[in-house]
Order: C-alpha cells, then structure tokens, then sequence
DNA sequence: AAGGCCATGTAACAAGTTACATGATTAA
DNA sequence: TTAATCATGTAACTTGTTACATGGCCTT
C-alpha cells in the first residue's frame, strides 16, 4: 500500500535543487535580469559558499521556465531578455527554503594531496603547504576587511553571519596549519 | 609561435582528475582491487574528504585503461575483474600529487539557506540551525573518538592531520554556531 | 565606417548521482 | 530447490565546466 503518496506528489512538484533555488532567491530580491546579470549577481552576493556559472544560468532559467516558476520579458538589445520569478517560483524557492540544507557533503581537494603526501618528494609538500597558506591568508585578510567595511554601516545579518563563517573556516585552516609544523616534526 | 608547446604535450598527457588521481593513489597503496572494493576503500579511506561513487570508479577505471595507466586482471566470480594500476598510472598519479591542489571552490549549502534566512518564518531557522548543530556535534565527536583510537598506536601522519582538519572545521562550525545567537540577538 | 571588444547566447564536454539489470551466493 | 539477497556491472540522467559562435557597442 502506498501510502501518503498522493500527498507528497503536489510538493515534490516544486522541488527545486540549490542551485535553482539560489537563481529563485537572488530574483525573487533583485527584480528582473537577464542571465548575464543573474549570474554576476550570484558571483557577488553569494560566490564566497557557492558556485553558480553563466551557463548554468542559462540551462535552469530554461528549465524554470518550462515549470512556470520565472518568465522571461521581450528581447532587448543584444537579444536579451529579462527574467522574472512568478508566484509558482517563489512558492518553489520559499518550499526549497524551508526544507533546510540537506547536502552536507564538502570536498577539500587540499587533503586528498595531503592523504597522499608520503609518496611526495621531499619538500615538495611543503611548498604546497606554504602555497596553500599564503592563498588563505589573503582570503582572510579580504574577509576580515569586507567584514571591517559593512559592519558599521547598515547590513544584513544574514550576509554577515555568512561572511563570519568564511572567517571562521579560515582562522581553522590557520590553525590547522599551525599545528601540521609540529605534527610532522 | 607556438613557444614550448611540444614539451608540455608530454606532460599533459599524463593529466587526471582528482578522483582518478585518488583512485590511482589507493590502487597503488591496496594493490589490485575489482571496481566494488575501491569504491569501498575510497569511502573509508578518505571518505571524509571526498567522494567517490561505485559509477565513477567503474567510467574512471574504463577511461584510464584506455590509456593504459591501469590494467584489468581476468574475470573472475561474478564476472568481476581485478583491476591494478600500471607504472605510467603510477607517473600520472605523482605528477598529479606533486602538482598540489588547484580547484579551491569551497560550498556549504548551509550557507545559501543563511543567506536567504531572512525570507524564512520565525522559529524555522533556528530549528534548521539546532539540526545542523546536532549533526555537526555528532560528527565532531566520532572525529574524537576516531582520534583517540588511533593516536595512541601505529598510523599515518597524514592520515591524522586530515582527521585533524576535520576537527578544526567542526571546531570552525561550533564556534560559529554559538556566536550566532548573539548576532541574530 | 572599420576594427576590436565584449555582452549574450549556445553547444559540447566532463563529472557526479541515481536507477536499473543480472546472475552468483546464501539461507530456508 | 527455491526464494531472497547482494555483489557486480551498465545505463540514464543531472549537474558542473569549458569552449565556441554571433552580433551589438564603443573607440578611433
């Protein structure tokens, strides 16, 4: 027996994954754009914990487009056209939304080379590690300064609570490579 | 002019992905192994930090065949086949190593949804939030207990420090999370 | 008005995930 | 011996990345 299928089906309609959703919720707040745009915007307001390339904009407007949860303007000058979320889209990012993040799987490709480290030359993983330092240094230093420029002005918690885990996450590889020096003498 | 060209053909020739490399890597420390068991390894061996699905193993180990960095061994039982990696697989995986990692793209769904939290009804974030704060305490405490049983006997230095670097990003996450209260009031 | 540049769009490819087919092995 | 289970392999689909085509726009 199947049961509570049928009730499930009417939700599972809206489904949409995180990177739609994320196209949803930057147009569901910015207004209308076309693709360039959106995907510009996704690169500036949420690039820092998420990925979201000119082309796959392109594919999932398509595609949201074809479920009714955004509609498309006329074409403009270079042949663009604006896209706007309809009330079915904002249903469908608000239903994604309340679900929570389920995904919780995260790559580090920096521990794949450190698992293997051993079959390195010698010296060569610390190079690496020392690359790999000054490239999150710098990364810190440009949160900590982001974080100096919005706090005192007017600004989103939420922006800023994101922007607190990037600090966060770095000040641990910093701590992590800290400890790497004396772990391997 | 097509400066320096030839020579790097050489060398790009032997270039893989991340997840060949890592397959290489665990062929060339396990010795042969049929497609099912290296997807097994790969997810206690570094499972953690990466992965690898029994599809990938199978297209990746196929791919790299073909180019003779790995070679299959008869069919055995269930039409299985012991797959081993090759001496120009073993060149290609330690060019991959010493080359160190370059992708650097990091995402945390987690964060889309706290970006968007504001568009969430009262009380629903913070449930979202106490479910990943669980999850996050349990895994914080298997890396625990997983560092405690192996610290006291025979392991891999490295090995450790990736575990190590996992508990400095559930330490990240923990510290996060408890400052967040206070932003969000 | 000619030329290069760049925004826009599309297509091809690579990697990741999910679902399916099959037959050996085991247990009843 | 029959049924269920599970290891093995394959295929279909989704998502992510890279490369390509086109033509409007700006500069000179």
């Amino acid at each position: 027996m199947d049961d509570g299928n049928l009730s499930t089906v009417e939700s599972q309609d809206h489904h949409v994954n995180p990177t739609s959703a994320a196209i949803l919720g930057l147009l569901r707040q910015s207004g209308p754009l076309n693709a360039n745009a959106l995907a510009e915007t996704a690169k500036v307001r949420i690039g820092g914990y998420w990925t979201v390339t000119r082309s796959q904009v392109y594919r999932e407007l398509a595609a949201l487009e074809k479920r009714g949860l955004v509609e498309f303007g006329p074409r403009g000058p270079r042949n663009s056209r604006a896209c706007s979320i309809t009330e079915l889209g904002a249903d469908a990012f608000l239903a994604w939304l309340d679900s929570g993040p389920i995904d919780d799987v995260v790559r580090f490709p920096l521990l794949l080379t450190v698992r293997f480290a051993a079959d390195l030359p010698p010296g060569r993983f610390d190079e690496i590690i020392e690359e790999f330092a000054a490239m999150h240094a710098q990364t810190l230093a440009m949160y900590r300064s982001i974080e100096n420029a919005i706090i005192d002005g007017p600004h989103d918690i939420y922006d800023l609570a994101t922007l607190r885990f990037g600090i966060h996450f770095e000040m641990a590889i910093e701590q992590w490579l800290g400890e790497l020096g004396d772990l391997l003498e």
